[in-house]
DNA sequence: GCAAGGTC
């Protein structure tokens, strides 16, 4: 029983610890469902365990299970328990503890660092645990260095800390659960479609239902701006000194007087700018750039977290923007050099010294996210090989040198009336030619000298008005939680995705549904700060107070129990407005066309999740659709050919978009859909969509007939009036990207076999 | 069917 047993966070940490306490010699251990590391040291045997993050969850005991029966501020008081997440951790766990005589905590060094690591102690019986030595390694960075030293010179088990995201998860657990159940509750939407509250996802909804109607609330103000082109060896624009002219009279005043006249300059200068290279990738920013080539950063983490378990790059979740001296930025280039990125490292490696880039937020936990290594060719494609790209195109641009541009600026006076002008030429692109995703604008500006007259060509005096502020996008939006510490850097982007799960927000830019805007607006009802980023801020307040020994995680929980009872009493006596408060939010709807048959209604469009109906807003018209359907539909200006009714455009994910009448029943739609007669009870072939969004083609008899056929799930699909002369199903066409196939649906039928290539020309499809 | 935080 002369061993010890190393507890690690991750896999990875587990891996790097074990190899740099025992030079190398670690060996990887699995047998009988344990997994674990192990090395040898003059007969003293180190045992590494891994978990994955918590290894246990907390939960309300079963007798809460029920969302109707159970009072809510029983609830509140509820007891509290934990179940075991991952079996296959607490299996090694506790037969590794078993056999050692010390433990050693070495989870990262961080709040929720301390709490899964000690979740990991209490699990261990206590019989094993009574005659042990309990420690804890505190290393901020997984290199050499730091972990030796860690190892060197442990330090106590930080209860208060790991106390403190104790008392996190408690309350988070109690007040989402609790507020979840009373606003399902109250608007009766139960089951699939209840609304949930929470500490993260409450006030970033409410940021983005705030922005929406500032923009609603947006009041236009014209303005003008007087410009004036002039021209020396090309074309350049001055605009008025004055900028933004609100005053008409005035701005038509100075028009009048530079009419038809030439300048002359009164200052010029032009100068060297450096363009600055951009930081290492932190977890935002890498989540920004990765949103603005067009992958979200739902799909960007996922990617990132494989590009990682790969072996291709460092950590994706870190805050960190400086690279750790240890960082071997050579032997990186090196691995780089026989991709196809190697005119770049060669770029690198070309300058005399290497000096990255930092940006401003230094952290010791992770290193900034960098490649780690190259992957094999053609093993990535599509959106992996553009975060990979974008990673190790980032990390070069940090090493390289920085741009440098001509900036060249002047004053021009036409009749005492003053224009500013600007002109941007890139002398050296430096790391801009490394990263394409930046680009700089460039713009021409001749050389002027002091007093020289220039030629004016053009006169004009522009009309706009004030823009109501931007949406958020999705990279904005997590830039923006960032900033007021709502969630953390492994969070954010799951909060924004549970968000658009539940119907709360839709689209990029972001914009709230009808049934987001009604929760926040119910939520405000009362006077609480559920919807405020404050709520977090407040916690950390109290969290702090209890790693610092102040008060107890039972007094700090129980002092917010009391918190939420008020809260849920003062909820309760607005029960009824909240339940009409949220029922007229989803009845609301978007006006999307007039109604042929009521021509001073609207035809509005109501989303409720999947379900959508489309209705004259007089009662009983005819006029009154519901649709199923698995993607976003977006109003058009337009009206049906064949009944005159309001188009919509249909978009889903991965298929073009379709214009559809909103009478589901509409020959219009019909007819685009018939894809000819069904060999096997001639009912019609009909496009349909699976559940999951796919589309295929079905027989309009079913359920009495179940013929389906796949169907391509990109691009345009019709019917070429031929049958099969093999197996008599309708011959059909895809268009996608100018490529025309001809096909039949049924897959291993023998016209397929010839691939039969139809040029767009020779036949066009019915 | 509830939260947010780790990690895969």
């Amino acid at each position: 029983m002369n061993s010890t047993l190393i507890i690690a966070e991750k896999a990875d940490a587990a891996r790097r610890i074990a190899y740099f306490l025992s030079d190398g010699k670690s060996k990887q251990k699995r047998e009988k469902g344990l997994s674990y590391m192990e090395f040898d040291e003059n007969g003293h045997k180190t045992y590494l365990v891994a978990l994955s993050g918590h290894i246990v969850e907390i939960n309300f005991p079963p007798e809460m299970k029920n969302w109707s029966s159970v009072d809510l501020n029983a609830l509140i008081d509820s007891k509290i328990i934990q179940n075991v997440k991952n079996k296959s951790s607490y299996n090694s766990l506790t037969k590794l503890a078993a056999e050692s005589s010390s433990l050693i905590v070495a989870t990262d060094y961080d709040r929720e660092g301390e709490l899964i690591g000690t979740e990991a102690l209490a699990l261990i019986p206590e019989k094993f645990l009574s005659d042990k030595i309990i420690k804890r390694a505190k290393f901020s960075a997984l290199t050499g260095d730091e972990i030796k030293s860690a190892f060197d010179q442990l330090i106590d088990v930080d209860y208060a800390l790991a106390d403190s995201a104790g008392a996190r998860e408690e309350i988070d657990l109690i007040w989402g659960a609790v507020l979840t159940r009373f606003f399902s509750l109250a608007s009766k939407r139960l089951g699939k479609s209840f609304l949930s509250i929470g500490r993260v996802q409450t006030p970033t909804l409410a940021l983005i239902v705030k922005r929406e109607k500032e923009i609603r609330a947006f009041q236009p103000v014209p303005y003008w701006r007087v410009k004036v082109q002039f021209n020396k060896d090309g074309h350049f624009t001055g605009i008025h000194e004055k900028g933004d002219i609100f005053d008409q009279s005035e701005a038509e005043r100075i028009f009048k007087v530079v009419n038809g006249k030439d300048g002359t300059v009164l200052e010029y200068e032009r100068k060297q700018e450096k363009i600055y290279k951009p930081a290492p990738f932190n977890t935002t920013e890498f989540l920004r750039e990765a949103s603005r080539i067009g992958v979200n950063p739902s799909r960007a983490m996922n990617i990132a977290e494989r590009l990682y378990t790969q072996g291709l790059i460092s950590y994706p979740r870190t805050d960190n923007t400086v690279y750790h001296k240890s960082i071997n930025f050579k032997s990186i280039l090196a691995k780089l050099k026989d991709t196809h990125l190697s005119k770049e490292v060669n770029m690198v490696l070309s300058q005399e010294k290497i000096r990255p880039s930092r940006g401003r937020m230094e952290t010791t936990d992770h290193p900034p996210i960098y490649p780690v290594n190259a992957p094999q060719k053609g093993k990535l494609t599509g959106d992996f090989q553009k975060v990979y790209d974008l990673v190790a195109r980032r990390f070069l641009a940090t090493l390289y040198k920085e741009g440098e541009r001509d900036v060249s600026t002047s004053r021009i006076d036409i009749s005492g009336e003053v224009f500013n002008t600007k002109g941007i030429k890139i002398t050296d692109p430096g790391w801009l030619e490394i990263y394409p995703y930046t680009r700089v604008q460039e713009s021409f500006h001749p050389e002027l000298a002091q007093g020289e007259k220039v030629k004016a060509e053009k006169w004009d005096m522009e009309e706009d008005q004030t823009k109501p502020p931007w949406r958020y996008d999705l990279a904005s939006l997590i830039k923006e939680m960032e900033k007021l510490n709502l969630g953390t850097k492994s969070t954010r982007h799951d909060i924004i995705d549970k968000l658009q799960k539940r119907g709360f927000i839709e689209g990029n830019p972001v914009r709230p549904t009808n049934l987001g805007m009604g929760l926040i607006e119910s939520v405000l009802t009362v006077d609480s700060k559920i919807s405020e980023p404050d709520m977090t801020a407040e916690l950390e307040v109290e969290m702090d107070s209890i790693s610092e020994k102040k008060m107890s995680k039972d007094e700090v929980v129980n002092r917010s129990r009391k918190m939420l009872h008020n809260v849920l009493e003062a909820l309760k006596d607005k029960e009824e407005l909240i339940n009409r408060t949220i029922k007229r939010s989803i009845n609301m709807g978007d006006a999307i066309g007039k109604c042929p048959e009521h021509k001073d209604s609207d035809i509005v469009l109501i989303k409720d999740r999947s379900n959508i109906r489309i209705t004259c807003t007089t009662e009983g018209c005819k006029n009154d659709f519901r649709w199923n359907i698995n993607g976003l539909i977006q109003p058009t200006d337009k009206t049906c050919p064949e009944c005159g009714l309001p188009q919509i455009k249909v978009i889903r994910r991965g298929q073009s978009p379709e214009i559809r009448c909103i009478d589901p029943k509409c020959s219009f739609n019909i007819e685009r859909d018939n894809m000819g007669k069904c060999p096997s009870d001639s009912g019609n072939l009909v496009v349909r969509q699976s559940r999951y969004g796919k589309r295929f083609l079905g027989c309009s008899n079913y359920p009495d007939c179940t013929v389906t056929y796949p169907l391509p799930q990109m691009g345009v699909i019709k019917f070429t009036g031929d049958v099969c002369p093999y197996c008599k199903s309708p011959i059909l066409v895809s268009m996608r990207n100018r490529r025309v196939w001809k096909f039949c649906p049924k897959m291993d039928c023998q016209f397929n076999k010839k691939k039969e290539k139809v040029d767009h020309e020779e036949k066009k499809p019915t």
